[in-house]
RNA sequence: GAGGGUGUAGCUCAGCCGGUAGAGCAACGGCCUUUUAAGCCGUGGGUCCAGGGUUCGAUUCCCUGCACCCUCACCA
């Protein structure tokens, strides 16, 4: 934080100068609390007209704009409302008031206090009385020049630099407002789905972070040491075989929204921490859940944006219920012209090997069918659909299906090419369960680093009998790319994972 | 992990067939009492990402490293 202060010494140390001359003339410019009569966007909706007398108000914000011309001055004060103009005049107000308004900078947070007219340019502005200075700011901000023309925002000097945008949010949300509005959605979203979920009656609960043993996904976990128990930690992976457990415990309905870490690629898709619901509903299947996802995310996406049919990139998504319901082979078959399902390796790899596939990993029918479908599949599922009944050997935690062999009642959810969700019926029975984590320990033992790892603790509680349940999982940083029009995964978390910035000049320094 | 790109003033960028660099905005000084990407005049500001090499001389060419971006691979 110290490191590169001598870079911008100079800027810096005109603004410590103004901040001396404020403390000489007995001002503090870190003040402790102010109140507001209003915000910004209040004082823009004021009733103006002729003949009412002018109203006072009081309003707080960081200088974002700042034209001083000899004896006045305009600015615009910026608060989490929007932007309101401040006019100082030199001879209405004292002179003191007026001395602290020529020492102000871009970036500085004030108080003002005032009365509201309109400009000859018709803006609205408050005629400051006084003015309280809040907090100085010593370091000038990337701010940014905007011109509205034809109803058209020109934007000039626009801080841009990716790296520097997610290296420090708090700039890039103070100067782009577009990113305080991806963040304000993304609230709502996440706050839309609770609304939803406890308006079903289930249950908010909250299981570890920290395990002594992970599981409910494939992945590589992050790995940690307690001290005191001296003993290896995992961050968990997913949510899934401890809220299961709870459902064993007697709670009908449970979700958890909360952080999953994997330790894996970074890339537009993925952030080593990401955030997850997962849903268990006991006494249910996964067409219940294919109903409740249609019908959660329609009820999101009106109470976001008022409709179901949103715009992304240049194209637009319709989350109207139902969505497009297809099997996994069925979906195979319509984007290869190839039927595989039933099919033994060596057919599936000449299958492949048809298509161009050529992956790393091919060593199961599981792993072949996920490559096929992957590059086959998945980018023509655009428009919300449901792909269901997936191949046993890539869900290990799924029922098998009632009635077809070779396949799981597992569900996916896509839209954009991009997998949005992924649900089961969950499998209850411990003797199956065991099997399926033994084949999975056949899998790590031939070097599949995510393999799944067998859970005694997780099997004891299924042989106290577990309902049958459906089970449901939905990346919500995904669901906000969507519903945001976002094209990378960094633009909607506030701090994504970077590296650490290494400055040389300042470990020689320090 | 592979390939490509980028890294120059606080911000956005230009430039350099190799001779230690420029614009606009921001900053500073002056004029300006309803302006609005304010204006006009003037001034200052850069280890040109880091390290090494070639060279009389490197920000420019070469190598290595670092960070970020894009594509692919891996991964949900």
């Amino acid at each position: 934080m110290e490191e590169r202060l001598d870079l911008f010494d100079e800027l810096r140390n005109t603004r410590l100068e103004k901040l001396k001359k404020m403390e000489s003339m007995g001002v503090n410019p870190y003040g402790c609390r102010f109140d507001r009569t209003h915000k910004a966007a209040d004082i823009l909706s004021l009733d103006l007209s002729e003949g009412e007398e002018k109203p006072r108000v009081s309003a707080a914000g960081r200088i974002m704009s700042l034209r001083r011309m000899g004896g006045a001055g305009f600015a615009h004060l910026q608060d989490d409302s929007g932007r309101i103009q401040i006019y100082s005049r030199k001879d209405q107000v004292d002179e003191k008031t007026f001395d602290i308004f020529k020492l102000l900078d871009l970036g500085d947070i004030i108080g003002v206090e005032g009365t509201v007219f309109t400009t000859r340019t018709g803006e609205i502005t408050i005629s400051i009385e006084s003015l309280t200075v809040l907090a100085k700011s010593l370091r000038p901000l990337p701010i940014v020049k905007e011109k509205i023309q034809d109803d058209e925002k020109i934007i000039y000097d626009q801080f841009a630099d990716k790296e520097s945008r997610y290296r420090k949010r708090y700039v890039d949300l103070l100067v782009n407002p577009d990113v305080m509005e991806v963040f304000r959605k993304r609230s709502k979203i996440v706050s839309s789905m609770r609304r939803y979920l406890e308006g079903k009656g289930y249950l908010e609960v909250e299981t570890p972070i920290l395990q002594p043993l992970y599981g409910g996904a494939f992945a590589r976990p992050f790995t940690t040491h307690h001290h005191r128990l001296d003993m290896t930690l995992y961050l968990r992976i997913a949510d899934e075989l401890y809220l299961k457990r709870l459902i064993v415990g007697g709670f009908e309905g449970v979700y958890e929204i909360s952080k999953d870490f994997r330790n894996e690629g970074m890339d537009r898709d993925h952030n080593p921490e990401f955030t997850m619901m997962e849903l268990y509903v006991a006494f249910e299947d996964y067409h219940f859940m294919m109903n409740l996802v249609e019908d959660m995310l329609a009820s999101i996406c009106r109470d976001v944006h008022g409709d179901l049919r949103i715009p992304y990139g240049n194209s637009h998504i319709d989350f109207t219920p139902p969505w497009k319901r297809l099997s996994y082979f069925e979906a195979i078959k319509k984007h290869t012209g190839m039927d595989l399902s039933g099919d033994d390796l060596n057919t599936l790899k000449k299958a492949a090997a048809e298509k161009g596939i050529q992956k790393e990993k091919m060593f199961t029918e599981g792993a072949i069918l996920d490559a096929i479908f992957s590059q086959c599949v998945e980018p023509h599922l655009l428009q919300p659909t449901f792909i269901m009944d997936y191949p046993v050997e890539i869900s290990p935690l799924a029922r098998k299906h009632r009635n077809l062999s070779g396949v799981v009642e597992r569900f996916e959810g896509y839209i954009m090419g991009r997998e949005i969700c992924n649900a089961f019926s969950e499998l209850n029975d411990p003797l199956d369960q065991r099997e399926r984590f033994e084949n999975q320990a056949k899998l790590r033992d031939r070097g599949d680093e995510e393999a799944m790892v067998i859970d005694e603790d997780y099997l004891g509680a299924m042989e106290y009998g577990m309902p049958p349940m459906g089970g449901l999982g939905i990346g919500i940083d995904r669901l906000v790319m969507l519903l945001t029009d976002s094209a990378s995964i960094r633009d909607v978390i506030l701090f994504p994972q970077m590296r650490p910035e290494i400055d040389s000049s300042a470990s020689e320094k320090h």
